[in-house]
DNA sequence: CGATTACGTTCACATAGGTTAAGAAATGAC
DNA sequence: GTCATTTCTTAACCTATGTGAACGTAATCG
């Protein structure tokens, strides 16, 4: 289990924790298995996990006033996923968080991250780097939402999650786009055409 | 000094430093002024600090091929502004960062930052859950921009910020939302007109 | 103070993306 | 394998926002 937590955990932002700092993490989480197509994280309930995928693929979404899915964040091994806003605030969840494919996960309950946070420094560390660069990440999608076409937001995503476009249906990377499962069809097909 | 670090910096995430830690956090920064319209960040060079505003206002933006400004953020008194992107990761900047009025801050270097948090765990701590809830409303922000017309952005920033509609210049607040100046002046007319 | 520039408004027209609806293709259940 | 369901594609039409240009007013600066 260390072995695990060092190497898919740790090795997301590439620090490295001492043996002993690495197995107060690995006593915390615990794992656990998914179906596809399962729903882990539901709107209006508090968020209670934070979720490491080891294995599978998951999004966050939320549903507007008019029904509409609007996908937030993709997931796959090696990401973590969470409505931030309801764990870390322990106010009701604002997001859905839902399995793509059958999955397994590391579970981090907010105590669990709280006493690992205040029982390290060095793992305190750990997450505020990998917020923060979660944060820069977000803040460079949302110029480009607020100032690219659709297609070259597409032709964007295409490049950085190449990976992404054979393991998730398009009607989702649609809704991540901001743009309707047509659309994206529509833009596509001139794409293709060109 | 401490005093001004004290009760502008902590309070706003109302955490409570000892005396100690404040006098640590409130011997690095210095501070500055800056005329109207001075820019303080430039995309292309690293960012090498992180701003607090304590009097005035400030955004960030940048410039796309075309040439159009996309405002990424409004800071004013008890705000932070930074490009976290290039702050954290000490490659050059993609965002501008210029103020609206005359400021005063409180300038931190990035090895201020750095040494403050490898000094104290609760610093660490506090910088960690700034930039948390700095995610989960960008991500709000970002969903908003994803399935809202423009008319509800605006009306939304209006609701949450009523006191930026008089400081900001509207062509601003437009960039900030995604759309043109003559755009955002015909939403309101047709609001004004309901 | 007047000159100049920056900002806001309006309008006519263009276009990206939304909507509705239908059918084709892929996937999954039995 | 068959049937049902989910996903993808296409097309005709619609609407929100973009574009370019003109004009008025407010702010800024000499």
């Amino acid at each position: 289990m260390e072995a695990t937590i060092k190497e898919n955990v740790f090795k997301t932002i590439g620090e490295h924790l001492s043996d002993e700092e690495c197995e107060a993490f690995s006593e915390l989480p615990f794992q656990k298995s998914y179906a596809r197509k399962t729903i882990i994280a539901d709107e209006g309930k508090v968020c209670k996990y934070v979720y490491f995928i080891t294995k599978g693929a998951a999004y966050s979404y939320y549903i507007n006033e008019d029904g509409d899915k609007n996908v937030i964040q993709f997931a796959i091994e090696g990401h973590w996923i969470t409505d931030q806003y309801s764990f870390f605030s322990g106010k009701k969840g604002i997001f859905m968080i839902e399995t793509l494919e059958d999955c397994e996960m590391l579970v981090f309950s907010k105590e669990s991250i709280d006493n690992l946070c205040r029982g390290s420094h060095r793992i305190e560390h750990f997450f505020r780097i990998l917020v923060q660069n979660a944060f820069a990440a977000l803040q460079y999608r949302l110029t480009k939402t607020n100032s690219e076409t659709a297609e070259s937001r597409y032709l964007e995503f295409a490049e950085l999650y190449p990976h992404f476009l054979n393991r998730i249906p398009q009607y989702l990377i649609a809704s991540y786009l901001g743009i309707r499962p047509q659309s994206l069809s529509r833009i596509r097909k001139e794409l293709s055409e060109k």
